[in-house]
DNA sequence: CATGAATGAGCTTTCATTCAT
DNA sequence: GATGAATGAAAGCTCATTCAT
């Protein structure tokens, strides 16, 4: 945790601190990320950032805890545009969209992403991703619980393995179309406009088959035709 | 790519390199596995490694391709074992049994495939994974495609979601009782003996779900009575 | 020398410096010994300490000097109850008995005086010692010109080589018990219960030998059957 | 202990890091010297310095090692010179006026002897003082053996007790004419020629009259008339 | 008089790679 | 083909002291 001094600074100093470091730990995450050219990034000397955090592990802490918020603040607000309130597979395409979208249009934070979920350092990824799993799962599981209550999901569907899954798609969904290799078999880091609003709906429609109401509400074709329009799963 | 050196060495001078490099990456992964170590382990010169490698990646591939195969030759020889023609989801579900306790069984082994999960280096990573990808799906692929041909998928099944999702799901199983937070759902990493036998039948139960000939053939219960003895779907 | 600041503080806050700093370089000696943390520990904002004493030094010497004044006070006390009027030696004797005991039940007592001698920083090292004597002489010396004048001591006998010796006496007595291989003749660093008062008694044969009044009155055996009995010498 | 690559290397290299390592070392003993330094001055990189040594304690533990070993070779040497078959008292004040103008001639010695006595890092200190100790020890018993067997010394003699002093007073005479306050009462450190041989006299005094063969051949008066010519004693 | 934020030089150790032998 | 000495940048972290508030 951030030191009081930390709390006590000034918030231009605070955000050329922030700033510097989500920038050296997206580039080469925790264990590569150096202390040295965050203080010399954030023109602040190097024995301030002890100041600050407790080391260098606090200060990654920090930083992810603030891009995590930061997203999950985001897609909160998508969530209430979105209405929440509809058929829930549609939802989540629409949901799933907004997500690729969002780290299409941040790459620091899908650097920041990825530099979580491939640190080295297993405490520190550990810790990391705790916080960044409890995020998503506090955002997802009333959406699947409400789901569920509503009706949308079959009455036996595992909840748990549903949102098992979401927390393996999501990052997979944010980061495959920037990583080669990451999807070799779906194509996602091919680099095309629609590939990954595709990819979405073929996840979807897996999702929506094991999980939906009834095995006949599954498509039969795959909805290629209808890209971020009309959703044919209700 | 190791060079001609290194492929006209003899067997035993190649065998201690081979080992030492795995230790070593296997416990502190790439980035923090230190060639000085390797070539003390191996008893060879520091400078002979550079010799037989072009660089520190370069043997790094070297030993991650070598551990692969491995793995896959295990898994092939337990693939025939466990008769491949046998109803599909019957077929995965002990599979993903036989994985998931080849890696409680073989630590090094999950330490190098953890290791090249978590790699920060993104170079290094995105090859190496590019290698475990292939073996992956040249094994995963006739499977899936002959259970299609035999009828046990559903015919406009999307094949390559599913293997899309087992690319997911078989690093997961393998690593996720060993690294505390990457399972918060279904807690794979609550060390309990039948926790592994357990979530891979829930997994399979989705996949069958999703993917199974018809939509009545997914278990309506989950299937926990009955953890490594005969299967509900087929 | 501390600031007028110090000496007008309230009693209070004052205790607390004292206490965190004796404790601080107890453990660590002066060099190692952290500002940062007395400070902490004593409550008190790192910049006051700097209004209490010039610089760390000051507040090493200081924390010293109090020192020192406590043990010479414990040990003025015990000569009282020992009778300096007895005959010289075996005084000296119970006396260093109990210089042994002292230190031996206050580690933190003894942490400081073996700081203080063995610290790197020479100007440090000086100025903390020549306190150290100093309390030493004031005590001792009078003892010694008494004896002298009762007649305990030969009348030739070189009274400034004895205190020159006590004075290399003492602190060995105190710490070698403590420190691995300061006393690798006599082993009063190999734990055995009687070692000190045996080491005691040798050495004050020795110094009864060469000081005392006559040579007779040398001990013709070790008095090792009467350890913190009756004594030999008069 | 050294690596064999320091045992392979060239002499003007390896002399330019011992040279280097001791005025470092006597400069701010063990815990204050820096291997940025020496490795600037001997003109190496400061990754070399790990090539020959294991850590920053093996290099001093070897600086200590070669500069104890000059010091008992030349004093062994001396010995020889001096005759240690004439009457014990007499060699042992020669010997210890030979000892102290070796210090004074040699100011690099005793800032070495310094700081290794006066290290606070009880490791390093314990480990350092246990090679001088068995240096002086393996010099110093088989003399006072031999004086014990010629009959110099009294026959109860307490031959260790002697060992144990003169641990003492070797260091004592060697840095107390070079550190204010360390010797308060002899005055080693009011810096006058004939100080030092004058002390040695009273010492010698104080061992002759303690474990001399006779109580009758202790000196009656000073022996101040005759510094450094003949001796009184024998 | 008290505070505590800021400083930046300083520390030891590790490392992959080069290249003369 | 094998060797291993040499390199020097880079790392995280601590510290006594200053000084504006």
């Amino acid at each position: 945790m951030p030191t009081v001094t930390w709390s006590r600074l000034g918030g231009e100093r605070r955000a050329a601190v922030v700033a510097a470091a989500e920038a050296e730990f997206a580039e080469h995450g925790f264990s590569r990320g150096s202390l040295n050219v965050i203080a010399r990034r954030a023109g602040v000397a190097k024995g301030s950032l002890f100041q600050y955090f407790a080391d260098k592990r606090d200060l990654y802490a920090h930083i992810t805890d603030v891009g995590s918020q930061r997203v999950r603040s985001y897609m909160e607000d998508q969530i209430r545009v979105l209405d929440p309130g509809r058929p829930f597979f549609e939802f989540l395409t629409d949901l799933l969209d907004v997500w690729v979208a969002y780290f299409a249009e941040h790459p620091r934070e899908r650097a920041l992403h990825a530099a979580s979920s491939f640190e080295v350092d297993t405490d520190a990824r550990v810790s990391v991703r705790a916080v960044v799993h409890r995020h998503y799962l506090e955002v997802l599981r009333p959406l699947v619980h409400d789901a569920r209550e509503r009706g949308d999901l079959r009455a036996d569907a595992d909840v748990d393995a549903l949102l098992s899954l979401l927390l393996m798609l999501l990052p997979h969904l944010a980061l495959a179309p920037y990583v080669r290799g990451m999807d070799p078999v779906l194509g996602l880091d091919e680099m095309s406009a629609e590939q990954p609003a595709l990819v979405v709906r073929r996840y979807v429609a897996v999702l929506a088959a094991a999980f939906g109401r009834s095995a006949l509400s599954a498509p039969q074709t795959l909805p290629t035709g209808n890209l971020g329009g009309e959703h044919a799963y209700d």
